[in-house]
DNA sequence: CTGTTAGCGCTTTCAG
DNA sequence: CTGAAAGCGCTAACAG
């Protein structure tokens, strides 16, 4: 039914190997033959078969990208970065790459799953956002997985992911030569948290809560542990009172700020600042004090993380910790295609600093 | 390298016909032979190599959404619906689909090439979502590519984007039987705008200014119809002093709105109330306002149009629109799978339901 | 520079 | 219910 490259070479009058050489650009043919080849692509609208041409070169120009939430702004900036990075350095005709933007909802299986048809389709890449879930079981699964998708050719790229635990003994590669399979761009979370929580210090705050993510996210811990890191330094000792401040969503999600921040005023309606998981959490946390008539900042301090573009124009605009997500998606999209040298040690660490805004001030002194 | 179909027969002792048959299911094989090919895919870590099965089937299991901007959620939250719908009903095994969510921005170029690069998947479906350029070259060139698409098996859906025209004479089907290839998910935006507009006019107000969107989108066009058309109604003849007080923005974003209001105000400085594109667009427009020194809404109402979940968590809470983008999504993508039957004359149109919120208020009386 | 010749790995009649 | 065999449409040696 469809046109296909014989139909072509037929038309043109050369042989299909021709067509073919034409059409993939990477071989010496005759400025004549090639005019006349695109002659009969165009007037027969010929369009390859992409399974077919998969198949026969072993090759797929599918990358795929994983995110745990597609309707978060967090995830759509990354993933337009990575895919404004697929289409060739120069516009080239060629090299076009199509992005296959999974979204796994968060969930571990699902992540599986989505691993599994990119491998069914023998996808040129993959690159992984956002923070991982900690569970042995899973982890070793994901590892596994992983390891079996680079050993079989396809790129794996982290971004905002901490880096992958060394390889098993005898499990990184074929040859066992060290180079690492998986490339990393990673957050500084724990020093973007620990900056905030520095800067909440500084401007005298000593009751600060803390509405965390999913407690088993690697992105709620890191933050976490920034966070604990300046409490510690601050009071020199071990932190034993922080603990009752922190509360843990059930999401990155508006809803989880709003019910964290009320669930935070009861355990201690003294509070004078709440740091919350990201920008979105922030956002519930004072829809939260605002129904309960706190003002911010006047009666509280409220601060979240990333920096998406919303937070400029809240109201108060939010203090928070300024991601790069686009420049670690186009880092992380170069990584997948080859086109940029791999990272000493594999790993890129991304700045996170410190946006202060109208969100945060001094606490009340009555 | 790759374990093969082949591997996994010769390990089950069986053919590999067998092995396909049951990797499939769409065919009886003994029960007993059926665990003894599982056993040996489990072995062996089988997993399908898609091109070859697509190839061989002539059909693929990937879904194509287009998007303007993958980074707006408004785009997100229908790109996740229609990506919900796609693994089976029940979460069956084999009826993985794999969404590839392609980022247009916004150009009609880059539609027109991801098309291509979906048709050369042979995708089994495609869902374009948002406005649509309003350009008689490029619409013809998409209808084209649609209806080629379309007469090649893949499904069509549009969502959020006005119905295509009729389909030239004698180019709607190889038969030219009258089904038409092309389903559509429609937005209210004229009736929204309008209802938007009536509210406003309802409190008080006169001097309306309204921000467009980008002018050559047919959602900028619907949206700014509706209104006009409440102006028109309630001032009984043409609105020729409205045209003043609309300005159109780059984009649907939020400089777009900053810029869009200080133009406005500059215009006509006595303004009591503004319109935005959308509730991004609004969220520039109020930071613009407050940079001028006026309260929302007690100087200047602002009302923006989607109800993108963080409009009702700003400060004040904003009166929109709101779009059931999740639930629009989802229906495309019921649709594109060809799992709900098609609407009638092909077109669904979801309701578009004022929300009233804190941003809009009766303007000052002095 | 171009044509010929084998497959790539899977699905699918068509026989048994 | 299972096997054998014939491609699906393209690419990549290998000759010329």
């Amino acid at each position: 039914m469809a046109v296909t490259l014989a139909d072509v070479a037929a038309r043109a009058g050369v042989s299909a190997a021709t067509v073919s050489r034409v059409l993939s650009g990477n071989y010496p043919v005759a400025g004549a033959t090639r005019t006349r080849v695109m002659r009969a692509v165009e007037e027969l609208e010929y369009v390859v078969n992409g399974p077919a041409s998969s198949l026969a070169a072993a090759s797929s120009d599918l990358v795929g990208i994983l995110v745990n939430d597609i309707a978060d702004p967090f995830f759509g900036i990354i993933a337009g970065a990575v895919q404004s990075e697929l289409n060739g350095p120069d516009g080239a005709q060629g090299s076009h790459k199509l992005a296959v933007v999974c979204n796994t909802g968060g969930s571990p299986e699902q992540e599986l799953t989505y691993l599994t048809l990119l491998q069914r389709q023998r996808a040129a890449a993959i690159v992984l956002t956002g923070g991982a879930v900690e569970d042995a079981e899973h982890s070793a699964a994901l590892s596994a997985r992983l390891q079996r998708l680079a050993a079989g050719g396809t790129r794996i790229v982290l971004c905002g992911r901490p880096p992958l635990g060394p390889a098993l003994p005898g499990q990184r590669g074929p040859q066992g030569h060290g180079e690492l399979p998986v490339l990393t761009v990673a957050f500084d979370n724990r020093g973007g948290a620990r900056r905030l929580t520095e800067h909440l210090l500084a401007l005298g705050h000593r009751a600060i809560g803390y509405v965390a993510g999913p407690a088993e996210r690697t992105t709620t811990r890191h933050r976490l542990e920034g966070h604990r890191s300046a409490l510690l330094e601050h009071r020199g000792g071990p932190v034993r009172e922080a603990e009752p401040l922190t509360v843990h969503g059930g999401g990155y999600d508006r809803s989880s700020g709003y019910d964290g921040a009320l669930e935070l005023l009861r355990r201690e309606p003294r509070l004078t600042a709440v740091l919350a998981a990201n920008d979105t959490v922030a956002l519930g946390v004072c829809a939260a004090l605002r129904d309960q008539g706190l003002r911010i900042p006047e009666d509280v301090s409220v601060a979240g993380f990333d920096d998406l573009p919303f937070s400029a124009d809240a109201a108060p605009a939010l203090t928070t910790v300024r991601l790069p997500l686009h420049e670690a998606g186009a880092r992380a999209g170069k990584l997948a295609l080859g086109r940029q040298g791999p990272p000493p040690g594999g790993v890129a660490t991304v700045r996170a600093d410190l946006m202060v805004r109208d969100s945060t001030a001094r606490p009340r002194t009555d």
